[in-house]
DNA sequence: AGCACGCCGACT
DNA sequence: GTCGGCGTGCTC
């Protein structure tokens, strides 16, 4: 018998099967789908069986299988048929679709570290009659004897609750053994006195219209902010898992929806797994084993959860749809959406897609009734929208006011003086984003990229944002040598220290990647804030996701145009978003919120409809925008990215590619650029951009697929395509 | 991706 | 005369 493998390296040049032999004490438990090592080119190596033949023709010298890496382990048939899906849909390596699908502790080249995780136990090494008549002996009252009556009582007793000397001793007379035995990292137990909310009217109706689909239909259920979608979610994960199906539920990201897990545990306990990429290595191989052995019916977590190997799924849930991380940014770049639609396609299930601002794209479809659209118009329990104020800031400042308005102080005060908290958001982390000299007009940037470095007063740094470059920074400029460096932009860390100042009493905590680096930093902070150890939190737009904190009343945005200027042409829709979300996190209970908008542009279009809560209107006016810009989702784009080390390269590259495109795609797609891409120099290497946008285009796919090829095999300039890009 | 084979410069 | 630079090309 021979097979058929996938060898293990991420390059297109090997991306093809290789044939080896079977050795006949493999030949009962080989399946396809399972991890081999193979000998490949003086090494040995891992890849995946992909086919198994009784015979085959070959013009090679045929080698043996070394052995199977993981008998548990097996790709499913499910699996191989999305991984060929992702690398026809995204133009990747076989073996990244692969590799995606397994957690990263699985795929680490030489396995020789042991992921299983131990616990020790003490037993007794005699029968129970010489132990009983060792303590009639021994007749002392001390920790020995406690240890052994405990073992006679319970049998078997944890290693750790007893002094280590205790055990040793109990040891060298050989009354006592240990154990060592294999346990799951994660344990969670059902909460007995599980609270049910009560479903209301409109949840109820959304639970009973999906609960009662059996087939493979996609639903939008859009939701106001706290309306209550995650009860809804709960209920038909428990309704589906009484049905005796599986079921799996993504969200953005796990670490800012710690009370949402929880959840999931107190409601479900032991049958939930949850995936994510704070997880250690251990711990995902815990969650993916528990998983493939069907000892879980339910599923939680982000983007690459999608392809948990459950089986029998009965119904796929993925919150806040409208998520940037459910796509994947690298090689494979697949939407889970993508992925999930695909694998409800195969069990034969229902979708649910929840968000209380849907993508363009998504809407667009449940409107034309390609997803049934279902709604969740009021907050559940007693909380109301929130009152919008849009502050102008040009009149602001010029009352010196560059930061704060006086209208937000003022509010700030009122909020502190109930006891109420408030967060305040500004999407840009650091100190200050510009530092100039006023001397000679220096400006700090960075050696690598094109652009400013932000300067961190807490560590008295300046940092590249993108990749990473940093240094001390000196007091006196470094090209003329004068006292005369200005700070200027404003970020979290400038925010928190003014604010202070302002408000000398409050208790402010910030939130942003510099605060949140550590593994359960994300969880302290939002438990503090949450138990009012703080007034304020303030923080970049990680505040704004699902939180839920009943004290807040007022929300403050500090520079709603940062993100309203991005060169792309989502960025009205992230905006949106953003601002909508930020905007839902007050008034969350029975106390009414409000929120604040500082801006430059106080007659943007999309801000008046935060203002109003009016996600309907949004939607019209961008709808418009994108239909006379031929942009999605009236039409499909593709990016490419020509990217090299040398400029010039580059460049004529990009013109050979655009000048290639217009003759092999179809007259009805636009072709835009090539331009300079968004981040022009990023990490010393240079980068242009083209756009296709297309409506239907049967040359598209065949003329990308060529051109990766070609410059598959170039080493000075790489070609970068990315189908449905999230970001232009 | 590795690693070998292969054809041209500075050294014991 | 050799050691070694890393440029192509192959791996079941």
């Amino acid at each position: 018998m021979y097979a058929e493998v996938l060898i293990e390296y991420p390059t297109k040049k090997i991306d093809k099967y290789f044939t080896y032999k079977i050795p006949s004490i493999l030949l009962s438990t080989i399946k396809r789908g399972m991890k081999v090592k193979v000998p490949f080119n003086n090494t040995v190596i891992n890849g995946f069986v992909m086919d198994i033949k009784d015979s085959v023709e070959s013009s090679y010298a045929i080698k043996e299988i070394t052995e199977i890496v993981d008998e548990e382990i097996i790709l499913d048939d499910e699996l191989i048929k999305l991984g060929l899906y992702i690398k026809n849909q995204t133009l990747c390596p076989l073996i990244s679709a692969y590799q995606a699908m397994l957690p990263s502790a699985l795929k680490i080249k030489n396995r020789t570290t042991d992921y299983n995780h131990y616990i020790n136990y003490l037993m007794l090494n005699k029968d129970e009659k010489e132990i009983e008549d060792y303590l009639e002996k021994y007749s002392q009252e001390n920790l020995q004897s406690i240890l052994l009556k405990d073992l006679l009582l319970k049998k078997k007793v944890l290693k750790k609750d007893y002094a280590s000397y205790v055990v040793s001793a109990l040891k060298k007379k050989e009354l006592i053994k240990e154990v060592k035995e294999k346990e799951y990292r994660i344990n969670k137990e059902k909460k007995d006195n599980l609270i049910k909310h009560p479903l209301n009217e409109e949840q109820a109706r959304a639970f009973h219209i999906i609960n009662n689909t059996h087939n493979n239909t996609t639903f939008l259920l859009e939701g106001i902010t706290g309306s209550g979608k995650t009860e809804v979610y709960l209920n038909l994960i428990d309704a589906t898992i009484k049905k005796g199906k599986t079921a799996i539920m993504l969200l953005p990201e796990i670490s800012l929806t710690i009370a949402l897990v929880n959840r999931f545990y107190e409601w479900f306990g032991d049958n939930v797994a949850i995936f994510h990429s704070n997880l250690s290595d251990g711990e995902k191989y815990d969650e993916y084993l528990k998983i493939i052995r069907g000892e879980v019916k339910i599923v939680i977590g982000t983007r690459s959860a999608i392809f948990t190997p459950l089986k029998n799924i009965g119904i796929i849930i993925i919150d806040e749809e409208h998520s940037d991380t459910f796509k994947q940014e690298n090689q494979p770049r697949y939407h889970a959406i993508d992925i999930a639609k695909k694998r409800c396609e195969y069990h034969n299930c229902p979708l649910l897609l929840g968000s209380a601002t849907p993508t363009l794209e998504s809407r667009a479809r449940a409107i034309k009734g390609v997803y049934k659209h279902l709604f969740l118009t009021k907050r559940a329990g007693e909380g109301t929208l929130p009152k919008v104020q849009i502050v102008n800031m040009v009149y602001e400042a010029h009352k010196k006011n560059f930061i704060y308005s006086e209208d937000l102080i003022t509010k700030l005060k009122e909020c502190l003086a109930k006891n109420e908290q408030a967060i305040i958001l500004l999407n840009r982390r650091g100190y200050s984003t510009t530092i100039n000299c006023s001397e000679c007009g220096f400006t700090y940037k960075c050696p690598n990229c094109d652009i400013t470095l932000t300067y961190h007063k807490s560590s008295n740094s300046l940092r590249c944002h993108y990749c990473g470059y940093s240094k001390i920074c000196e007091d006196k400029c470094p090209n003329c040598q004068n006292d005369s460096l200005n700070y200027l932009g404003l970020g979290t860390e400038k925010a928190e220290i003014e604010l202070q100042k302002l408000l000398k009493t409050a208790r402010i905590i910030r939130m942003d990647q510099d605060t949140t680096s550590r593994k359960g930093a994300h969880e302290k902070i939002i438990n503090a804030f949450k138990n009012h150890e703080y007034d304020i939190l303030l923080g970049t737009q990680m505040i704004s996701k699902g939180f839920d904190f009943p004290y807040v009343t007022l929300v403050g945005v500090i520079n709603a145009d940062s993100s309203l200027n991005i060169p792309d042409f989502r960025s009205n829709e992230r905006t949106f978003s953003l601002l909508y979300q930020a905007s839902g996190r007050a008034g969350r209970n029975k106390l009414p919120g409000e929120v604040v908008i500082q801006t430059y542009n106080p007659d943007n279009y999309v801000l008046k409809c935060v203002k109003n809560n009016d996600f309907n209107s949004f939607y019209q006016y961008e709808m418009n925008i994108r239909k006379i810009l031929s942009y999605p989702p009236y039409y499909y784009l593709v990016s490419l990215k020509i990217i090299s080390k040398d400029y010039n390269i580059a460049l004529q590259n990009a013109q050979k590619i655009a000048t290639f495109l217009h003759n092999h795609i179809d007259k009805t797609s636009k072709i835009l650029g090539p331009t300079t891409a968004s981040l022009f120099k990023f990490n010393n290497t240079y980068r242009f951009q083209i756009v296709i946008k297309y409506r239907f285009d049967n040359m598209l796919k065949k003329t990308l697929e060529y051109l990766d090829s070609i410059y598959i095999n170039e080493k000075d300039v790489n070609l970068e395509i990315d189908i449905d890009p999230l970001h232009i």
